[in-house]
DNA sequence: ACAACTTTTGCAACAAAGTTGCATTCTTGA
DNA sequence: TCAAGAATGCAACTTTGTTGCAAAAGTTGT
């Protein structure tokens, strides 16, 4: 296990390519999150626009990271912390917070969810 | 004043045009959140998509519907209630909710928003 | 280290979503 | 009713996202 970014891919059951390491090491360096074009733009290498898209979506998957959506439409993605790493199971209810002037993405996870009450008849599946 | 889109229309200043209240008439009636393609497609006359983008982006600008991010990157728009009517004074932090069976969506104003800690450094602005 | 096997990548072509400029049509207020 | 201003529709375009397939990786067992 040479680097990080090896280590999570290893750990995740994903083989190990220039490109996801690629990426996956944009996310650990930035510590915010990330649009699609933030990548694509921001590459060291340059990759194809299909294989972020499959990257993004295979992370997604895999736990490791997940998405955020914003009133700008744009579907920015950040890591998630370590314990929902495991596949399908995601702990990622925490409130995000977008700097207007710098317009970096940040997780805020002290912030607690309040208890949501739905109306009558609905079950509370995902949130 | 004939109907009530007519007189949301002229209270917030705009003109009074078969496209717009066509559009707010379905919001009315409709009673939980809708994407343009749900507007292109659901409306009795049939409008050009430019019309239809452009009418919601004014209906924003004046605070009668307000957007709703959702993590299948589709943004959808719901009436703002009354409290907000005046343009750019939102009043729309509410949490909203998605059924997954009939994917209504749908606004829960009971619901308290936590008050949320930012981290050091930055400023609350709108949430 | 190598060959066989499986995955991933890049390309091309496409589909959907959103934007802009401009001429035409509709609203509004005098 | 009529002129000034605003909204609409059209066309052309840009951006964003998807799919199939062949080429180029990565992985595993020997």
């Amino acid at each position: 296990m040479i680097n990080k970014s090896t280590e999570i891919l290893k750990n995740s059951g994903l083989s190990v390519t220039a490109g996801r390491k690629s990426i996956l090491d944009m996310f650990i360096a930035s510590g915010n999150a990330l649009a699609h074009q933030d990548i694509e733009s921001g590459c060291s290498e340059q990759f194809d626009r299909v294989t972020i898209y499959r990257t993004l979506q295979t992370f997604l998957d895999k736990g490791i990271i997940h998405s955020i959506p914003a009133t700008d439409s744009i579907i920015r993605y950040a890591l998630c912390n370590e314990t929902c790493t495991t596949t399908g199971h995601h702990h990622d209810n925490h409130i995000h917070f977008k700097c207007e002037l710098c317009s970096k993405t940040l997780c805020l996870d002290e912030v607690s969810i309040p208890l949501v009450k739905l109306p009558d008849g609905y079950m509370m599946h995902e949130i």
